[in-house]
DNA sequence: CTAAACCTGACTTAGAAGGTCGGGAATTGT
DNA sequence: ACAATTCCCGACCTTCTAAGTCAGGTTTAG
């Protein structure tokens, strides 16, 4: 389990996905520009969160990103490992061997604290996030600053014509 | 609060000085030898250990380094955050513009995380963790691989002579 | 006086984070 | 059919930090 701006910013394209994925799919460009991501950066971020079944892109114009489960059931945990395949703190994780072949002081701590996290993570769905009334606050500010008009193909229902 | 092996070397030593501290200063040479961290990398971290008034160097032949305070007064958390100087997650932490001058999505998430980090650490001393079992018997068998003769001055009251 | 230890700071190296670039392949509207 | 829009992919670059090295100090017991 390992945390860093990586993991942070792959949660953050994941809540932004969870809050818009009813208007249809969202586009990397959409949110590279609401959450001040570089859209390159976003890409590799996502090619490896397709590959654990998280999202699933849509191809051609008015197309984008989606869901792939349902969002109370994807986890920040399952998130971020997805993006940080390297799981392992350090050399130690896999089978002691951290020094001359023996486990080192530290071993069982960082053990805990490893589960800790994880534990502590996995229990936060996308769904119970986005519901937060501080996160909700934020994406309200953000409308007004960064609207994002629904795609003509995606309004049908609407009194839109 | 940071996770890195720096943390875990910065641990380990301070572990590794608690359990040898009653037979005399334990010299960083030692340290060095048993947990297998470089020497020139432990003065790193032990300058730092030593602004923060966690350990006191002993100059000199004979010397090495004490704690500085009773092993249960050190918290596992004190030393992380004495090597780790830079405690705040990303640009994030500090007054949240993180993100055109608002606070990302993300952001009391990241907080949550980190106290709960900081709660559990907080809450190991050097004293238990020294006295756990698991280490107990490593510290065993490091005492076969590397026996540490205590220095001439440090024997008095024993049947030496 | 000298050797053992701490102390200091500058330097090097490896790897990862974060970002860029250029070109694809699929799909939709016209 | 065609062009625009989007995902998709891989190579590359830059900057930063962890981790380690090196070369010199300064203090102090013997």
């Amino acid at each position: 389990m390992k945390l860093s701006t990586k993991s942070r910013y792959a949660v953050t394209a994941m809540l932004d996905l969870a809050i818009h994925d009813r208007v249809g799919p969202v586009t990397l460009a959409d949110i590279s520009q609401t959450q001040g991501i570089s859209l390159s950066y976003l890409e590799q971020l996502f090619a490896k969160l397709r590959k654990q079944g998280l999202v699933a892109g849509v191809r051609g114009p008015g197309g984008g990103y989606r869901l792939a489960q349902p969002a109370h059931e994807i986890t920040v945990a399952s998130i971020i490992t997805a993006v940080d395949e390297n799981v392992k703190m350090t050399r130690c994780q896999g089978s002691g061997d951290c020094h001359d072949g023996q486990r080192c002081l530290t071993h069982q701590l960082w053990d805990e604290l490893s589960e800790q996290l994880f534990t502590f993570l996995d229990g936060i769905t996308l769904d119970q996030f986005a519901n937060r009334p501080e996160v909700q606050q934020i994406v309200r500010r953000q409308q007004q600053q960064h609207p994002r008009p629904a795609h003509p193909h995606f309004i049908f229902g609407r009194s839109a014509a």
